[in-house]
Parts: C-alpha cells; structure tokens; sequence
DNA sequence: TATTGATTGCGAACGGTGTTCGCAATCAAG
DNA sequence: CTTGATTGCGAACACCGTTCGCAATCAATA
C-alpha cells in the first residue's frame, strides 16, 4: 500500500531508507521560487513556472509541497531566515526595534514579502525562532504572554505597513508596468477637474526627499512606548 | 471602425446615444463581486463566477472592465464609498481618529479589504473624496502637501496592520479552512519540542479577552501625535 | 420611413494555471 | 533475489483571464 502521507510541512520526514534517494528538496523549491518572485514578482510564481526553472514536471514538486499555498508559505518562512537574531540592543525596546529595522531591510531585498506577511503567520521554523527571539527580548516586561505575542504581531504588521508605503512610492516601478499608468491617467484627470483642490494642492508640491529611516524609527518607537516598552 | 475605445475606468463613457443600451453597468459588476467576494473570499473572484451569478458570460464584462486587476480595484474604491465623510470631530486629530475608526468597521464589514488596500492605492472617485476629506482635516495644520498625503496614507496602512491582525486571531476563520490547521499542527508539535520555551509559555496563558478599540484608538493616537497632529 | 454605423452582448477558442492519478523506476531491508 | 515503501513525472481534468468575431441593437441621419 502506497503510504502518500501527508508531506511533514517543514522537516522532511526523516528518509525511512527504502525508496530512491530524493532529487529536489524543498530548500531548492524555496529558493527558485524565491528567486521568480524577487525576479518578476510573487504573480509569476507559479507550480509550472517553479518547476520548470528546476527542470523538471510540476508533478513533481508535489512530492514536497501540498499546495501552492503552501509553497508560498516557505517561501516566507526561508526568507524570514535571513534575521540575525543574535544579540542586538540593551533595552528591550532597541532590540525590539533592531530585529524591526532588520525586518524592513529583508523586506526591501523582497518586495513580495511585505504584502504576504500580515496575512499569512507562516509559523515554519524560522518563524518560530524569530518569535522566541523578539519574546526573549521582552523577558524582562510585565505583560501577559498573548499580549507579548501580539505586540510582537503589531509590529512586523507596522513595518510591512511601512514598506508597503515606501514599495508603492513613484519610483519604485518593481514589477508594475502599465497599470500604473492608468490609475495616473485618472488621476490627473480628477484633479484638472477642480473637485479635489486641497489634493490638487498636496499633489503640486514635488515629491522632495525624505529621510524614511528617521520616520520609520520615530514610528516603530512611538509605537513601543505605547504598549509599555521602553 | 468599431471604435473599441479603452473603456473609461471610472465613468462610463457617457453614452453617445447610439447602439444598444447597456444591460449591466459597474455598479452591478462591483455589487456581485463584493457580494462574492465578502462570501467565499476574495480568491473566489473571478470574472467568471461574477460574469454566472449575473446570468452571463464572462467576455460580457469585458465590455466594463480591462481586466481582472480592474475588478479588484473597483471593488476597492466602491467598498471605500462607504466612509461617511460629513465633519465629526473638532481638532484635525480626532478627525483623522474618527476616519481612521470608520475604516476599521469597513474593513470588519469586508474582511478582504484589508490585505488589499495597502498594496493598491485604488484612486477611484470614492478614494479621492476620502483622500481628499483627509487633507481637509489637516488644514490647519503646517505640513507640506505631500507629507500630508503620506501621513494619510500611513493612516489606512495602520488601520489595515492593525485590522488583519484582529482576522489573524483564532476565532476569525473567515474563509480559511483547513490551510490553518496544518500550521497548527506543525505549531504544537514544536512547542512540544521544548525547542521554544518563551513562545510555549506565551502561548500557554489562554486568549484572555481583549479591548481591542481602546488599542486601535491608542495606536492612531500615538502615531498622530508622533506625526505632529495634536 | 429606411439606412447607417457606433456600440453592446456573448459564444467560442487559446494558452496558462493548480491539482490528481497512475505507473515505471529506484534501492535499503529482509 | 525479492519485496515494498518511496520517488519521478507524463497525462489529464477543471478552471482561469483574455481575445476575436459576429449578430443584435437603436439614435441619428437621409
């Protein structure tokens, strides 16, 4: 009887020695995929696309993965290996604020990742080793766990809400072509029109340079010392 | 020539008086997506399951709409016609405040809005008027235009950040099945594993009830304060 | 009133997608 | 050498977004 168990999400089941040896695995899957994704964005990665830049059938990235929900799952949990959770910062609040600032760096490598991790707690190992990281950081605060783990929550939320702003700025073309453009179309439109003058207003003003580390910093703080860490 | 225009994105070419009258409209599209959409999930959404439950074919509504990208951004800017924007509030940030709580309830009223509206600022007319309500609320206050915009544009991220966490929690299933289950399993079986100690601990404390309003309202007023909104 | 032609409705088709099925190939254990 | 759990993957199914072409419509014109 053919077993086709259910595919242990993250570790491979440990090989049982019968069978042939394993010819993928899911780090090559997640790094291909990865790959596609910060190449030309999350859209393109598709089962087929994923296998055949492996070489392969899309059949057979099946024997790793269970969906492609799930291949975008570990896709976020490899990337989110790229925390460096060693220690970083005094206070709870700068190490809190340090594994942020990483998290808005890893993003930036990733502009795929922002708008998928406020949905999707991929809970994978690297997950899980990034939350024991940011709860150790905590150990000393006077707060009930789940309100640990949620401000925890809340701030990779702000940051990715952050990103998303930075991401979607004019200049940052990423990987959206035309659409864009007719969204501006519009736009000026309205805004010729009259309807809008405070948004006329606010639009005329050029886009002067900011300093966005400063204001991502300032609210990341702000936030912090809201919730009791200081 | 059959003229075959690009379709006008937000009104409808106003109608030159020849040819058939049209027998669905934008509105009509919109309403059956959302309706689709706040039922089965966003997923579900597609021109073809909106094109049969409005007794047609798909191709038909390609007569309104561009592309399926287009039907989501209409879907966005026509749930955002639900903000009531007469004046509440005195100071501009118990205006923004009260904004900002509007579309938190949207946001709970159509679960599938959150993740969307920090990826794709939709600029429809229903989105100007909001953007430009914003703007009017902070006029008084001694900011260039474009700071304003993006601290506006900040706001609905906040809102957003702060809302998908709220579905995130246990209890929301929303439209997740089983997807989340298989997390969990993977979850208990690694706290079991004593690899996370903190993470068990937090996680050990029960979901004790929350006061999710007083946070939302604290978080807003933070990040206005630390904007410079008093 | 008859004609015209821009506009709408939509069936049919194309290429891409996620996913399942079934079987041949592998290879440690017995 | 046999066994049988395991892997690789071609083929197929249902669905998707999108385009094409043409019949049907109907205000404006002749």
């Amino acid at each position: 009887m053919t077993a086709r168990d259910p595919i242990d999400i993250w570790r491979r089941p440990e090989r049982s020695g019968v069978g042939p040896k394993p010819q993928h695995s899911r780090g090559q899957i997640a790094a291909a995929a990865i790959d596609i994704a910060d190449r030309d964005g999350l859209a393109a990665v598709s089962v087929r696309r994923v296998a055949r830049d492996m070489g392969t059938g899309p059949a057979s990235l099946y024997r790793y993965l269970r969906s492609h929900d799930e291949l975008v799952e570990l896709m976020v949990d490899t990337v989110s290996g790229e925390y460096d959770l060693g220690p970083s910062g005094e206070t709870p609040r700068d190490q809190l604020l340090a594994l942020a600032r990483q998290g808005r760096s890893i993003m930036h490598r990733h502009p795929w990742l922002a708008a998928l991790l406020p949905t999707r707690p991929s809970m994978g190992p690297s997950t899980l080793r990034y939350l024991e990281r940011a709860l150790s950081a905590m150990e000393s605060i006077d707060m009930p766990g789940p309100s640990k783990l949620q401000t925890v929550a809340m701030l990779t939320a702000l940051t990715s809400a952050f990103v998303q702003n930075e991401l979607s700025q004019p200049g940052n073309s990423g990987s959206d072509n035309g659409a864009a453009n007719d969204r501006l179309e519009y736009l000026s439109e309205a805004v010729w029109s009259g309807n809008y003058p405070r948004l006329a207003g606010a639009l005329a003003g050029g886009h002067e340079p900011e300093t966005p580390d400063d204001m991502f910093t300032g609210i990341i703080v702000d936030y912090l010392a809201g919730a009791g860490l200081r």
